[in-house]
Parts: structure tokens; C-alpha cells; sequence
DNA sequence: GATGAATGAGCATTCATTCAT
DNA sequence: CATGAATGAATGCTCATTCAT
């Protein structure tokens, strides 16, 4: 079994623990090749079920409808994504340091996992304008708040350039975010991971005082 | 009517420009409405109909089908969008203006146009699969290549870090378009324009050998 | 063809009048041979198809929903039915020839077209919950305005016992509705019309001041 | 709890008197305010689950399906109406104490348990094509079988009219069952017992050969 | 006896597309 | 050219019922 496969089991297996959560589990396994073949929206339930195995009525028993599949996965994989950031981030007290472990963190969970992280990109709109839109939001903000609590104290001391708050998550991300992208549509063959320390050291130029 | 109404409807007309196209482009013009609305897929050739008062068949008639429309539309905001960006790279020979005159152009635009905009980035999956992929490839290329050169010629003379070519695009455009989703979105309050100068020097900050 | 075959093809003429509304009112006239069979919930839209000989499309191009259908032979008959009424009761300025009038008019309407009457029966509460609830509360009122007016006028004058108006419709249309209930349903054998007189006299006596 | 609701409880305890049918009870007393709500093609088992706190396994135990339910509870009410008619006719030989008893006891029962009412007339067809038709049919005869009788009795000695039997029904509970009916829809607004002497007088006058 | 997860046939409805007028 | 009635495959979802625990 793939190095991404065994992760996205663990990933799964988090999200959905019970030990009877195996059928659960597999509808979201293949779930996550079907939407990536095909798209969230081409992806009938038909699909969900001959990929997975498990009967329609199954699919409606565990997750209500076709958006609650979109959810469950959605939201087992952007969790996983903050775990991974927390850990990393976790003990750094200066923007430098952050900005760093946020990008590292960033990029090395899409490389482990590209299919997930691109299900994240894919299906991210669907769930902010779904019933779970307001959860997503709430998490957000608390992924990124260690962050930005760093950002304001070195913005304070003059560590960071005065720039307006709102786009900071821009300058920071903005340019992983987007090779990520290029990446996992096929467009750029290096791995994300491979540049981690070239993006975040751009990144900390675009904000940084003195560099 | 809106000035993006206005400059709308000299987008459409210079992409439709026949006299006898006004029903394509009321057509054109009621579709960005309903797909932004909707969303592509959710948007029904009925919705169209209703829309642009229009008949079914006069719809066909003009885009042969659904994913037409989308392309057509497509096309019409990417090479106003293309002409924007040569128009202001044009003549700049060093890398330095040219960030400027990148950013600064890719965000006028968007502030200008962001129903188009928001559509382009919902339909660039769309048309990359679709039958015109080949085709948004290609202009992609052509509309980067005097980009492209300039940084090439300055990655030589030392003026712009020794960076991997593949990832210059995200470093240059990356956090203009992640603030710029973010605006579109509605998480983002203040206008793309209104940060050009600050995300231009910041994408020339990234990849700047000295500032 | 049935006399009764062919009353029922006069009625739904003249509630589909165009004549390019024949798939229509062929929709209309096997959709109530199967109401009757099968129920009007156990109808599927596929019994409706296969018997019409119409597709899937046609029927909701024309009706909106299986709802729509029930409502458009629902008024098909019920308008037909005020018709017979209002054509017998014309005319009858007393009491006692109204309530003969109007239950002759039931009566024989019912024994006209007996499958078109046990539909009316079966779809009535399902259009009164419906959202031509409204619509049918406004016809029965109108159906009846000439019938209440003149029970008024008598009772006023001392020819009908000084009932309460709400019990009127009981005691009037009561037994032939109930009478008309059992033969259309296979417990009563001689038809409701062969008792028109009889009913109607019975009606008359229950609500007269002198017989 | 209300005088109906009471009502309710001991019809209910009186058709399943084990002391340990406490959980059937629970079932048929929340399946009434089910089936009245929502009609009874339209509730699903999962609404009999959700609204008796009950498990589907041991509704299905009880009941063996849903078409049980619905027959348990219309002979629980059935039986109920049965007695009461039977209680209030019991030792009146002539016909017009036969009818003051049968409406009255009609009416009176209608208005004590409406919603038990309503759902009898609502389930009364399905009962009648189940199953259990011929057990109804065979309960309704007994039901009216001194009534009956006792007509027979008077037509031969000339007290009431000489009427087609097949109409007597119809004329001494027609309109009783008309305005109930009417009640129960929410169209009538005075209980049906404040009228049991107008119905029961006004029925008498409809058959009586002197009044 | 009680439970509720699992089943899958069946349903109402949608919608891109065609084509006769 | 323009129209819109007609098509029917395909879809998301429901729900009565079963059965292993």
C-alpha cells in the first residue's frame, strides 16, 4: 500500500473511529477517488456505491445525502491539515519561525496527501455554502489564530511591515497555495514539499522589516 | 447602469461584435448572472432561457450547447482580461515594472469586472477539461511570454534571485490571487486595486535579489 | 364507446380546449383510469406514462407534478359537475324545486359519469390541502351562492324550518352523497339516479315546514 | 389530559388489555397523530419510530407492517363506535327512538374522539381493500343489525315509509355523516352532538310516513 | 423479546438536447 | 432562422422490511 494511501486510512480512521465505522469508512475512501475522477458534482450516488461496495441505503444511513458525504470527507481532511499545522507551529513565538512552519506544514500535508488536498480545494465552496458554513468558518479562525496572534506582536515592535492585516494570509500562503494548485492540476512537476524552504523564505521577504 | 455593466457590455460586444448579436449577447450577459448565482452546473439551459428571454432553440443555435456558453463566456472575460495585462506590461523591460505593471493589472481588472471575474475562476476547471483546453493553454503561454523573458533576462543579469523557474508565476501572482478570491468570496473587504502597489512590491520583495 | 366514454371526452374538451391539446387530455383520460384502479398516492408517474402512451417529459411539460395532474382532472370534473347544477337550478326561484333540482343534478351527474364522481370523492382532500385549496373553496361557494340565497329567502318567509344555514348542505346533498358513496363503491346497486326522486323528496321533507 | 385524550386511552386499553402491551398502546396513540397529520401514505414507519420512542423492530413485532398498524387502530376505534351505538340503541323497539339513538350515538362519539373519527373515515377504504375487508363487512352488518330489523318492522306496519331498503342508510345517517364530515375538515363549526336532535329529528322526517 | 444497521427496488422529478413546424 | 413541445435517460433520495446481534 501507497505512503498516501496508509496516511489517508489514519486520516479516515480519526474521523470515523468506531470499530463498526469500517463501512463508513470505505464509502469515504472511495468517495474520494470517485469526486477526484469526476468531479463533486458528477459524482452520482450510483458511483458512490459501486466504487464502495456498500448499498445505497447505507450511504443515505451514514450520511444523510450526497452533501453530508462532501462534509465528512471535507472535514475529515481539513482537520488533519490543522493538526498537521498545530504541530508544527506549535512553540514558535516569532513570525520568522512561523512563517516558516505554516508554509512547511502546508505544503508537506498537500505532497503526503495530493488526492485529499485536492478534494479540499475542490470541494471548499460547496461547504461554505452548505449547511456546515459556519463550522468551517469557526475552524478556520481557530487554525490560524496562534498565527495571528504572532503576526500582531511583531507587527507591533515593527518585526513584520506595517501592512493591513487582511492581507497577510495572502502574502504568507498566497504563493504556496498557488504552486500547490499549479501542482496537483499537473501543471508544475516538483513536489510542493521540495520548494517548502524556497516558498517560505519568499514569503518572509514579502513581510519582513529587514531581511 | 453600473460602470461594470458598462464595461461589461464593451467586453461582450467586442467578443460578439456583429450588429445581429445582441440576442447572443443578451444571452452571454444573463448567463454570467445565473452562473454565479447558481453555480455552472446547478444553472439550467431553462435558467438561461428565463433569463435572456431567449428560446431554447435560438440558445443551441448560437453555442451548440451548454458547455458553449460556458467557453464562450470564458473566452470573452480571459482575452479582455489578457488585453488588460498587455497593455500595461507592454514596454516595460525590467523586472521590477513589470511585477508592478502585472499585479497592478491583474488586480484593476478583477475590481473592475468581478462577476467575470469570480466566473473565470469557476470555469477555468471547467474549460481546461473541456474541449477548448488545448486552446486556454496556449493563450496562457502567449499571454506570460514577454513576462516570462523579461525574468529570464534579469534571473541572468542577477537582478531577480536564482529562483526555480516554475515557481515564479506563484510568487509573482499568488497572493494577488488569493486575496482576490478572498474578496470575491466576500471574506475580504477592501478592493484588490486598493492593495496593488502593497501586493506588487511585495511579489517584487520575494524574488528581488537586493531591495 | 360508452356513453359514459363519451361524456367524459366532451368534459375534458372543454377544460383543454386547443386542439393541439390532444397528448393532454390523453394524459387526463387514462390518468383517471388508473386514480381508480391503483389510488391516487399508488398511481406512479410511470403508470401514467405507460397508460397515456405519452413520456415522462410530456406529462410534466403539461401538468408541473403529479399534484398538477390530480388538480387539472380534479376541476376538469368538478367544473363540469357545477355545470349540470347550475344548468338544472337555473330558473328555480322556491325552495322546494331547488332542493329537487340540485339533487336530481348530483345524482344524475354522478350516475353519468360514475368513474369521473369517485374520483372527485378520492382527490378532494388531497386538493383542499393542496395549493388550489383556495381555489376550490372559492368555486364551491359560487357553485352554491344561488342554492343559499333561496333557502334564505324561504326561511325567512317560514317555507323551511328555521334551521341553522350550516346544517342546510347536510340535510340537502347529505344522503345522496352518502347514498352515491356506497354504489360507487359496490355496496348499493341501483343507481344513484334511479333514486333521484326519491332522495330529493326525503331531502325536502327533512327540511320543510309543512309536507 | 384532555377529556379526549382520556377518551383515547381507554379505547386503546380496552383493544390491547395485556398489561404488558403498554409499548403497542405507545405506538397506536402516537400512529394516530400521525396518520392525522400527515395522512396515512405519507407516514413512514420512521415516523411511527421517531414519534412513540419505540424501535422499528418492535413496531414490526407488534404490528407485523404498517398496513397493521392502520388496522389495529381503525378496529380499536371501530369496536369503540360499536359499543357506543350499540349502548344507546339497546331496548328502543320503534323507529323513531331508533333513530334519535343511532344519530345521536353517531354523533356524539365523532365528537368525543374527533381525531379517532377522522382517521376512521380516512382508513376506512384501505381497510376495506386489505386484508381485513371481509371482517369489516362483517362487523358493520352485525353493527346494524337491530337497527335494521327494527325498520323492517315499522315499514310492514306502515310507520315509516315504504323506501328501497338499500336507501334507509343513507337517509338516517347521510346528512349526520355530511356535516361530521364537514366538522372534522375544519369547514363546520359547531360540534356534531350540539346538532344530534336537528339530525336526528330531521332524518326521522325524512323516512316518517306521519310527522 | 428488542434493536437498529443494512438493504435495494422503486419513486418523483430534472434537464440537455432534438426536431417538426 | 426561430421556436418550444417532446423526449427519456439519469439522478438523488425514500422507505417498508429484514435479520444479525
Amino acid at each position: 500500500m501507497s505512503s498516501e494511501a496508509e496516511r489517508l486510512h489514519a486520516i479516515l480512521e480519526k474521523a470515523v473511529p468506531d470499530s463498526r465505522g469500517a463501512s463508513k469508512r470505505q464509502i469515504l475512501t472511495e468517495a474520494l477517488t470517485c469526486f477526484n475522477a469526476r468531479g463533486i458534482e458528477a459524482t452520482t450516488i450510483d458511483d458512490l456505491r459501486r466504487c464502495s461496495g456498500q448499498s445505497v441505503g447505507t450511504i443515505y444511513h451514514h450520511f444523510k445525502n450526497k452533501e453530508g458525504v462532501v462534509a465528512a470527507l471535507f472535514f475529515a481532511g481539513f482537520d488533519d491539515q490543522s493538526r498537521a499545522i498545530a504541530a508544527r507551529v506549535e512553540g514558535h513565538l516569532d513570525s520568522h519561525g512561523m512563517v516558516e512552519a505554516l508554509v512547511t506544514a502546508y505544503l508537506v500535508w498537500i505532497t503526503e496527501v495530493p488526492e485529499l488536498a485536492r478534494f479540499l480545494f475542490m470541494a471548499r465552496e460547496a461547504v461554505t455554502q452548505g449547511p456546515q458554513g459556519q463550522a468551517l468558518h469557526d475552524r478556520l479562525i481557530a487554525r490560524y489564530r496562534p498565527v495571528d496572534e504572532c503576526f500582531e506582536r511583531d507587527a507591533r515592535i515593527g518585526r513584520v511591515l506595517p501592512l493591513p492585516p487582511e492581507l497577510i494570509p495572502a502574502l504568507v500562503l498566497g504563493s504556496a497555495e498557488s504552486y500547490s494548485r499549479g501542482w496537483l492540476a499537473g501543471r508544475r512537476h516538483a513536489t510542493p514539499a521540495s520548494y517548502a524552504s524556497s516558498l517560505a523564505e519568499a514569503a518572509w521577504r514579502s513581510i519582513a522589516r529587514h531581511v
